[in-house]
RNA sequence: GCGCUUGUAGCUCAGCCGGAUAGAGCAUCGGCCUUCUAAGCCGAGGGUCGCAGGUUCGAGUCCUGCCAAGCGCGCCA
């Protein structure tokens, strides 16, 4: 409709260039845009406004000119001028009517669009390192992220969403570590727990499951464990050496065979642990990209080589470096540390180089907002890849701020206190928290009361959402028990008689729905779609107070149900973009 | 100190890449169930859009400065 009215505003512009009212250059912008309030009728435009300055003239006069060369279309019943010289669009009745007819066409098909046109979209989020379980942080970034991935997808994007396992580097060694630490101590063997170790109660049922599987095989007495190593903190020493000396007494002990085993029985679980944890959340990935596979199968090696010949590197202090700094990040970044060993930076780059080579044409990354910093130097190193950098798009997702009742929850993954994702779903379950942590804008603080969530879920606007939805339903379950049949076609005939104020609420309501999809997955936010889903339900609460469905009069009936089926239909849409179910009945 | 982000009702937040009297939820107060689910509806109060300038027909929205908060400034990940 938007698009309907440019078109006829365009041929009024030509009109009066043609007329010699507006000079043959202007290039204007036309902005048709939805009114706010319906005094103004359905659409407006400022194109007056924008257009006074270069024809000379006051905008109301040439809005009216504007208007008298306004061709006619069946679908707008009159149009105003108003104010300072907009120009409002009042529709006709019938093309108000026509959204019921075209919902009931396309079912759960409606608001999907082809804008994306096919192209292919990597959606890459989460993400969490595989040391423990997924808390309540990770969860807005799954939800967020979903979200996203489907909006693209229903506005025509062929899109991948993936996980990348950070399964290498310092963290997962502190948890083989601490893995190995706990099956000392299942063997028997009597030590002291590093400061800087995975304390969670899952690091022994990991190493409890490792000795039931292995046996004594991995020990080492404690004595040669701990023999000339650096003390730790609350000995008076450095927790970051403390743990460092302790994993490379691992993995000498252990040996590298040895090591592998012990560190991959905590992956694999956790991991698996994971996985299961986002699906039961509704979150499903296409693919599951391993870091430890990049830098095993030599593309780390690879992204190397390729920045140098660009010439890109140099060395210093002992280092390899990027120069980042010439493509606009604050400093240069070091890809090799002095001790031979690889940066996850330089993983990264890797991944990233991976990615393009994979044929996307467009990446996005989701982050905590606490890696905003890493941006700049990411995109340095796509565009000194040969890359333009603006094909990476990176969302950040800040981090929920949780609190029981006044009470600030203080969260560390190490000391293992922290609410995990699969408590709070426990707690408020999936549509709630999918839908909560969608509801505020992604790089706002997020403050998640899990007082109010778990003792009065009732006020969670989840529920008043999915409740307009069963309420429809319970309706159509009353005309069945009222043995009337539900005539679709008499419905869809009589829809004119829909002419209360409420019903036409609802009727532009719906029209809008396809837009709402649109912007909120062109603009990566997801919190429009679930304000429109509130709003939506609002408006149905209002005209179910006011408007009986099933009367008596069976015309009025069939386009009142006509009306809600659709109302119905699109709750269900967009819920489920959401992941969110739609409940028949509550 | 530098960089990024954010300041809108008592609280939590929307405000659609400049538009018409600034909105919602919660909280507060007052109404509505013999009729399709009251997890609902209707009404009321509540605002110097952080502060000060600027840009123009027009600014919560854009620019500059200041104030305040969060995050980031590792050969950590």
């Amino acid at each position: 409709m938007k698009r309907t009215l440019e078109n006829l505003l365009l041929g009024a512009v030509n009109a009066l260039k043609l007329a010699g009212e507006l000079p043959d250059d202007t290039d204007p912008a036309i902005a048709v845009e939805r009114t706010r309030d319906s005094q103004h009728g359905d659409f407006a435009t400022n194109l007056a406004m924008t257009l006074a300055k270069a024809a000379r003239t006051a905008p109301r006069p040439l809005a009216e000119k504007l208007v008298a060369c306004l061709g006619q279309h069946s679908a707008v019943d009159r149009v105003e001028i108003a104010g300072p010289g907009f120009i409002n669009f009042y529709l006709s009745a019938e093309s108000r009517f026509e959204v019921v007819q075209a919902i009931h066409a396309a079912g759960h098909q409606y608001g999907l669009s082809r804008h994306g046109n096919g192209r292919r979209v990597q959606v890459e989020f989460v993400s969490a390192n595989p040391t423990g379980p997924l808390h309540v942080g990770h969860g807005r970034g799954a939800a967020y992220g979903a979200a996203v991935a489907n909006l693209l997808q229903a506005t025509g994007f062929e899109v991948q969403r993936e996980y990348y396992v950070n399964d290498a580097g310092r963290q997962m060694d502190i948890l083989a570590t601490s893995v190995w630490l706990r099956y000392l101590e299942e063997c028997g063997a009597p030590l002291v727990f590093p400061a800087n170790g995975y304390r969670g109660d899952y690091v022994r049922a990991i190493a409890a499951e490792l000795h039931q599987r292995e046996g004594e095989r991995f020990f080492k007495s404690p004595v040669t464990v701990w023999q000339d190593l650096p003390p730790d903190e609350p000995q008076g020493g450095d927790r970051e050496q403390h743990i460092d000396a302790l994993i490379e007494r691992a993995r000498t002990l252990l040996g590298d065979a040895d090591y592998r085993i012990v560190f991959d029985a905590g992956l694999t679980r956790i991991l698996a642990d994971i996985r299961t944890d986002l699906s039961e959340f509704g979150v499903d990935y296409q693919n599951w990209y391993s870091e430890r596979s990049l830098a095993e199968g030599g593309a780390v090696q690879r992204a190397i080589e390729t920045l140098d010949k660009a010439g890109y590197l140099y060395t210093r202090d002992g280092a390899l470096w990027f120069a980042s700094s010439r493509l606009g990040d604050e400093k240069d970044r070091v890809v090799v540390r002095d001790n031979g060993q690889t940066t996850y930076f330089a993983s990264d780059i890797a991944y990233h180089l991976d990615k393009l080579e994979r044929g996307f044409d467009a990446l996005i990354n989701v982050w905590g907002a606490d890696h905003h910093g890493y941006i700049p130097r990411v995109k340095a190193a796509l565009t000194a890849l040969g890359a333009d950098p603006e094909r990476l798009q990176v969302l950040l997702v800040q981090f929920a701020v949780l609190w029981r009742g006044s009470e600030k929850v203080q969260m560390s993954t190490r000391s293992g206190e922290f609410v995990t994702l699969r408590q709070l779903r426990n707690e408020i379950g999936r549509d709630a928290a999918r839908f909560f942590y969608v509801l505020r804008k992604s790089d706002q603080h997020l403050d998640f009361d899990l007082e109010l969530a778990a003792s009065n879920s009732n006020e969670n606007p989840v529920y008043y959402i999915q409740y307009a939805h069963a309420r429809i339903c319970s309706v159509f379950r009353q005309l069945d028990e009222k043995g009337w049949a539900r005539d679709i076609p008499q419905g869809m005939q009589a829809l004119s008689r829909l002419l209360d104020p409420r019903e036409s609420a609802l009727l532009t309501r719906l029209a809008r729905y396809p837009e709402v999809v649109e912007t909120s997955a062109l603009n990566y936010e997801p919190h429009h779609l679930a304000h429109y889903l509130r709003e939506l339900a609002h408006e149905f609460h209002t005209c179910y107070n006011a408007v009986s469905f099933l009367v008596d009069d069976a015309e009025l009936r069939n386009a009142r149900l006509n009306l809600i089926a659709a109302v119905r239909q699109v709750l269900a849409n967009g819920l489920s973009l959401l992941d969110v179910s739609a409940p028949e009945a509550m």
